[in-house]
DNA sequence: GGTGATGAATTTTTT
DNA sequence: ATTCATCACC
């Protein structure tokens, strides 16, 4: 075999060389598939890192013969950067990043395929509600009774499993009267007339191709020898079964994960995927990361007998080599104010004994949470931040402004031109929009439609849903010829005298404006006619004019977005990047308290962890629960889980005794999460003199001082019956050797397969004792069933 | 077509 | 409490 030169040194690779045997067993299983189970802070990303260097350096692979896949552009940024910095040249062009990005880039060259253009657009959410409310109204349907987001969101989670408008027909929804399928049909519809897809698009396309072109498959196939996914328990189906495809022939594919920290269930998250991996790859060596380098004795042991009480896990026993620490602290406290105040105290009291600011950091189940923090930040002078706050392309104004751009870039792109006709005012309302779009469609339309033959054969937009409801037939789109964009239709209604004489001289304004920057793209550089257009569109105007407080950073997020237009060569591939990463542009000064939900936390540390609103209802979410049952309350947990174990020094957990939301005060009663916190590594502490709270012992007093004290039964009792969590003694951490295992029988049932009940739903096997099984249903909780009465998968 | 009042909803979030 | 959307009215 031939040998790098990394490689023939005498010594081993230095990218080896730091690696503790699981973390290297994980790197040099290169071959066949390989779950990595990398439990929080055991080192995940070097792992990955180290692995694509480890294909390169024994010559498996080059570099465009790998197919890194990630969720996020930020993980994708950090293997980049990594591995970049390891080889010391660029991975320019290399596989290596998100789901949607490396889908779209595969889907460009065969857009034809599924109806679209490779030019096609890929639509943001807010595009995408717009849409769907459009088709309801046409409808007629009440879109307060099925609001567009919800409809949306039914939407999405179909396509998260993968399913196309044709295998839905008979799927129910609680909206749009039973027709979310006819909706999603129609919708689909729209999106091919617009040259257009949605994040979800483009793995469906392209799975679609895949699956109808074995040739493209077969390049595929002979392209990318090996697979490597990084967060593998947050992949919905539709991802599952694009890797599965992609993986079928070499069966290459490395994936990491924690099922322990799978917290997206309610965007199509499938835990199962991670859970029937073994299954779904016979064979498959599991390497388990359980050795923790990033928080002490006390918090990974809390953390862990949180997370027991899960049932749908493979399960993993993190340790660590460090000294106990701090126990967790666990805070009972009067009311949300009193919880501010005390956080913020204890930051105080670190930044006197010399922490920085960076290194701690606020952490809450939701977004609302934030706000008594910020307002006692505020209060004190503590400089923080909120991580995951409006993302910068989703502002308002970047919005506006970027709908300009596609606009001058694409004229036929009517969302674009929806957003931006009226902004600034310039009083073409919803009736002139409603006649440009009856003059589009070519029906009812004042004049018929220059150059368009006939009165325009047009398919209505939704009313009639073709009888095949699959808008994407497999070869050739269904677009309607006859319609036409509305900015076509501005620029011929114009010429006609239907418009009122202040509309008609407005539009062509407009029209004219905007052909002639067209032009000046020609000669001047693409920012400079950026600039133009925001000024004399009169958009930069519009935020200089108003008096809002807010106005001023509107017009600097503008600024920001020219200089970012500045990093790009031409405005297509501007546009292109900004559709599939709307992230900030990270500004990060001086030192602050970061502030942050549990979600926004994942992949984060901090010495210092404050963990407020340990209230059932908040934390776990009743929605959660009402919605999924056992198994949102899982979901939940793993939140917890992750929330303590991004702790490196202390975790410092608090609960309230009443707390103001939504403007009435109400007494919650303490986290069940806060129960299985094992006292021997807890510290509890109560600034509440009596019982208030549906669980405190009285105080003797009713003074209000320091006092360590057990929570008391009462609410051990009403959580005996909820939720399907059955308690489990906490357990002790303990050092575990890598396991490489052998593969298994496929046939036989067992722990961790999804099946399926006639009467339960479907589920995971947590335990399996001859004919009987125990299974977690995801509905019902744990039930004994027989085996007969089940199905796999 | 723009403005103010009224009423309902209000987890989590990436691409 | 606050926000956001829709409706009635100017």
């Amino acid at each position: 075999m031939t040998q790098s030169a990394l490689y023939t040194t005498t010594s081993e690779p230095v990218y080896l060389q730091s690696l503790n045997p699981a973390q290297r067993a994980a790197v040099e299983a290169l071959d066949g598939p390989v779950l990595v189970l990398a439990g929080a802070g055991t080192g995940k990303t070097r792992v990955l890192t180290a692995r694509l260097i480890h294909l390169l350096a024994t010559h498996k692979a080059l570099p465009a013969q790998i197919l890194a896949v990630t969720f996020t552009n930020k993980a994708a940024g950090e293997v980049r950067g990594r591995v970049a910095e390891m080889l010391g040249r660029s991975v320019e062009g290399w596989y290596l990043g998100t789901f949607h990005a490396l889908a779209a880039r595969l889907l460009r060259p065969h857009a034809e395929l599924v109806g679209l253009k490779p030019s096609f657009t890929i639509l943001d959410d807010d595009d995408q509600t717009r849409l769907i409310k459009q088709i309801l109204e046409a409808e007629n349907i009440d879109v307060k009774r099925s609001p567009p987001r919800a409809v949306l969101a039914v939407i999405n989670r179909w396509k998260d499993r993968g399913l196309l408008p044709r295998d839905v027909a008979h799927e129910k929804s609680p909206f749009a009267d039973g027709k979310t399928p006819k909706i999603y049909a129609a919708y689909q519809q729209r999106l091919l007339e617009l040259n257009a897809c949605d994040f979800g698009d483009l793995l469906l396309h392209h799975l679609t191709i895949l699956r109808a072109h074995p040739d493209i498959l077969a390049e595929l196939h002979n392209r990318f020898r090996y697979i490597l996914v990084d967060e593998y328990q947050d992949t919905n189906t539709a991802q599952y079964l694009w890797l599965r495809l992609l993986a079928q022939a070499r069966k290459n594919i490395c994936c990491v994960g924690d099922e322990d920290q799978s917290i997206y269930g309610w965007r199509g998250a499938e835990v199962g995927n991670i859970l029937r991996f073994e299954e779904d790859f016979p064979g498959a060596a599991v390497v388990r990361l359980e050795q923790n380098y990033r928080s002490t004795g006390h918090i990974l042991a809390a953390a862990s007998s949180v997370i027991a009480n899960n049932q749908m896990r493979l399960g993993k026993t993190l340790w660590t080599s460090a000294d106990m620490g701090d126990p967790v602290r666990v805070q009972s406290l009067w009311d949300g104010e009193e919880e501010a105040r005390w956080v913020s105290d204890e930051i105080e009291d670190q930044q006197r004994k010399g922490v920085s600011l960076n290194n701690m950091a606020v952490m809450v189940r939701a977004g609302f949470q934030t706000r008594a923090f910020e307002e006692r930040f505020i209060q004190l002078g503590l400089p923080y931040r909120v991580l995951v706050g409006a993302r910068f392309y989703e502002r308002a104004e970047i919005r506006d402004a970027l709908a300009y751009l596609r606009l001058l870039v694409t004229p036929e792109d009517d969302l674009a031109f929806e957003r931006i006709i009226n902004v600034p005012k310039r009083g073409v309302g919803p009736a002139a929009l409603q006649q440009l779009y009856s003059y589009a469609r070519g029906r009812e339309a004042p004049l018929p439609p220059l150059g368009v033959r006939g009165d325009g054969e047009s398919v209505v937009i939704t009313s009639h849903t073709p009888p095949h409801p699959n808008p994407l037939p497999p070869s050739g789109g269904r677009g309607n010829p006859e319609r036409i964009s509305l900015m076509e239709s501005a620029a011929r209604l114009v010429e006609s005298d239907e418009l009122k004489p202040k509309l008609r001289q407005t539009l062509r304004g407009l029209v004219e404006n905007f052909a002639r920057w067209r032009g000046l793209l020609q000669t001047l550089p693409h920012t400079e006619v950026a600039q133009i257009v925001l000024d004399d569109s009169g958009y930069t105007g519009m935020w200089q004019a108003d008096k809002s407080p807010e106005a001023p950073g509107r017009l600097d997020n503008l600024k920001e977005l020219i200089g970012a237009l500045a990093e790009f060569d031409t405005l297509p591939a501007f546009l292109e990047h900004v559709s599939l990463v709307m992230e900030a542009t990270g500004n990060t000064t001086g030192e602050q308290v970061s502030l942050m939900t549990l979600h926004g936390a994942k992949g984060l540390e901090f010495d210092f962890v404050f963990l407020p609103g340990w209230e059932e209802e908040i934390f776990p979410s009743r929605r959660s629960i009402d919605e999924n049952g056992a198994a949102g309350l899982e979901e939940e947990r793993r939140l917890a889980y992750v929330g303590i174990t991004r702790a490196r020094k202390r975790a410092s957990i608090s609960h309230v005794a009443r707390r103001l939301l939504y403007g009435n005060w109400v007494t919650p009663v303490p986290s069940r999460f806060l129960e299985e916190l094992p006292d021997e590594h807890v510290l509890r502490h109560s600034t509440i003199g009596n019982g208030i709270g549906a669980g405190f012992r009285l105080g003797a007093s009713g003074e209000s001082g320091e006092r360590k004290e057990r929570i008391p039964p009462l609410w051990q009792q009403l959580q005996a019956g909820q939720g399907g969590g059955r308690r489990v003694n906490p357990i002790e951490i303990e050092g575990r050797a890598t396991v490489i295992q052998p593969p298994r029988d496929p046939n036989a049932l067992q722990i961790g397969d999804r099946v399926t009940h006639e009467k339960f739903g479907s589920g995971i096997v947590r335990r399996v004792e001859g004919g009987k099984l125990e299974v977690m249903f995801e509905r019902k909780g744990v039930l004994k069933v027989m085996a007969g009465f089940v199905r796999k998968g």
